[in-house]
DNA sequence: TTGTACGCGTTATCAG
DNA sequence: CTGATAACGCGTACAA
């Protein structure tokens, strides 16, 4: 018989004697048929192992899917192995999968350069961090639902974190006690890719393009106040947030002479600060008698160990809670910005 | 105009006056038309705006979709907050982007305690840990490919890791030089929910249920080997490799009175492990001289402070690169075992 | 090499 | 409350 194919809406309706579109209601709308015959129909469905309609067809009639996308800014790679990304993901989930939708990964570093056609399935998308090329999104669908996180798209509701404030307060906290030689490590702060030290010809992002900008400017405001001339505070700049590239870059700035060493290292991440904390380690400095440290984000590996760091603590997963209720209409899409938090760790008393 | 509805590959032909086979043929089969008309077809789309066949369209008429799903057994939150299980996923996706696929992630515990229709839009399926309820794969199309990891489903290709020769030969390692107590420290192995020490009373998961399984009788093989008999060597049991469940069990380790406390502890996870060396930390015990630690994974946490963590390298991302080129059928779909490495850090020189 | 016609499995509309 | 029918947008035999 029709045993290899799988059984149809329109197969259960003929072999029940009714209408396909009685059954589609028995499925959809409860309330457009009687109690009895939909407890008919249901129980013969799955007597008959019919699985409910096919999502395919479904989307194609109704025009939506029930997936959302989340586009990283990163390679997947990286992105899924980055506890602050984790978290936003997670948040996501969570929401998507409370309201029975199902997430989607992309990257904006997709292997073709371009979004895969199945991407265009999505009802909406979250893009989270800064697009390297900005094309990628004019090749979405439109009128799709979109919301941005951590950097903003014009004429899109984003989510975002207070990283001015937060950065001014963590720097003032730790100006409270003066250091004799600041120094600060940037992630991905300069237009040309930079692993060492920030010279003046090197050109800054904008605050609009990137959030660790933002955090900067908080930095240099709070060292300013503190008697500190921002262009005397000597900055290095990573380009990747992970350990291998962190590395050789903290290890020139630890193995300077100690005249021209920092006591003090505002990071901008803490993989940054626990890298500087490793090899601190490594090298017999202790903490934080002859180096004191902060990180951003407050990253449970931050928090689990011992020193602690001292950090600016993010709720991550909220971001991405918020990021994914407004794509499904829940909230108002319009901007949002989280307060953070001053996490007081051993690192930097 | 039709300004407001998006353009079909109807529209598209209607405007170019030729048929709708050509521009499908123009962009799914070079070869069924002249170069010269597909330049025409494609370059005329493009100023029109026409993005290309629709996605949904297109999964209806030729019943793929282009779209790979990661079936967790944890939730999500957690999944995506764990190293390993976020290794094995950016494997997955590292093969999936690089052949045009995207990853849709589901969760066994979703929150209905069933998929989401759009689940069933995948045309494959991996399974990453074993589910809580087997009920829940019957859902699935019966005849989409699946793949498993880290467990076994009756019929179906798996990817495993060497588990007990990994574990017997950490064990070993660390024998060469006898502990006075060792002690071992397991994750999710007993049936009913154990956060403590487990005691005859508990039954045991089969290897066939649980990898811990597996490990611990590497562990115990090892032990018998070196004089230990396995069952008068204490076992703890943690329920979930996190922080904040594997610490008081791990406190309560820690606090035993130095008669009793173990000075090896073999741990199922470098989480666990880890956990334990900063416990021991702040209690003030020297590692290895009062205490050594193994554990599992080789996850970079444990390899980027001091000291490092000795422990068994899996390839969690090769593992995840060979479920997804199993479920493309890249590669023949059968049971695949990786080797692992053992690390030997300060933590158990 | 190009065009016609049908069907993929569903849901929405509307008439009974 | 139920049923017939027309889309949804596309791929692909098959005919020209």
């Amino acid at each position: 018989m029709t045993h290899s194919r799988r059984m149809t809406l329109k197969d259960l309706a003929r072999e029940l004697g009714v209408s396909t579109a009685t059954v589609s209601n028995a499925f959809n709308r409860p309330d457009q048929l009687s109690p009895a015959l939909r407890e008919r129909i249901l129980g013969e469905a799955s007597r008959l192992g019919y699985r409910g309609p096919d999502a395919k067809a479904r989307s194609l009639r109704t025009g939506r899917s029930r997936i959302i996308a989340v586009i990283l800014a990163e390679s997947l790679t990286y992105s899924l192995n980055d506890p602050v990304a984790s978290e936003f993901l997670s948040g996501v989930a969570e929401v998507l999968d409370a309201q029975g939708h199902t997430l989607l990964l992309l990257s904006s570093r997709q292997a073709q350069g371009l979004l895969p056609g199945s991407a265009s399935m999505a009802d909406g998308f979250i893009v989270y961090g800064l697009m390297p090329s900005g094309d990628l999104l004019d090749t979405l669908p439109a009128q799709a639902p979109l919301v941005s996180a951590d950097f903003d798209i014009a004429g899109r509701p984003s989510v975002h974190v207070d990283d001015e404030p937060a950065c001014y307060g963590i720097a003032r906290h730790a100006l409270r006690r003066p250091p004799r030689r600041p120094g600060i490590i940037n992630l991905r702060l300069t237009a040309e890719p930079c692993n060492g030290r920030v010279t003046p010809d090197h050109t800054l992002l904008g605050p609009e393009q990137t959030i660790t900008r933002s955090r900067l400017i908080g930095f240099h405001r709070a060292l300013e106040e503190a008697g500190f001339a921002p262009d005397q505070v000597p900055m290095w700049n990573i380009e990747e947030n992970t350990f291998p590239v962190c590395e050789p870059v903290i290890a020139g700035i630890l193995d300077l002479p100690e005249e021209e060493r920092p006591d003090l290292l505002l990071c901008m991440s803490d993989r940054i600060a626990l890298t500087a904390l490793t090899l601190a380690e490594r090298r017999g400095l202790r903490i934080p008698e002859d180096l004191r440290l902060t990180g951003f984000d407050g990253i449970a590996e931050g928090q689990y160990r011992s020193p602690r760091l001292t950090t600016v603590r993010q709720d991550s997963t909220e971001k991405g809670r918020i990021a994914a209720r407004m794509i499904l209409g829940l909230v108002p899409a319009e901007p949002s910005l989280l307060a953070t938090e001053l996490i007081v760790g051993e690192s930097c008393p």
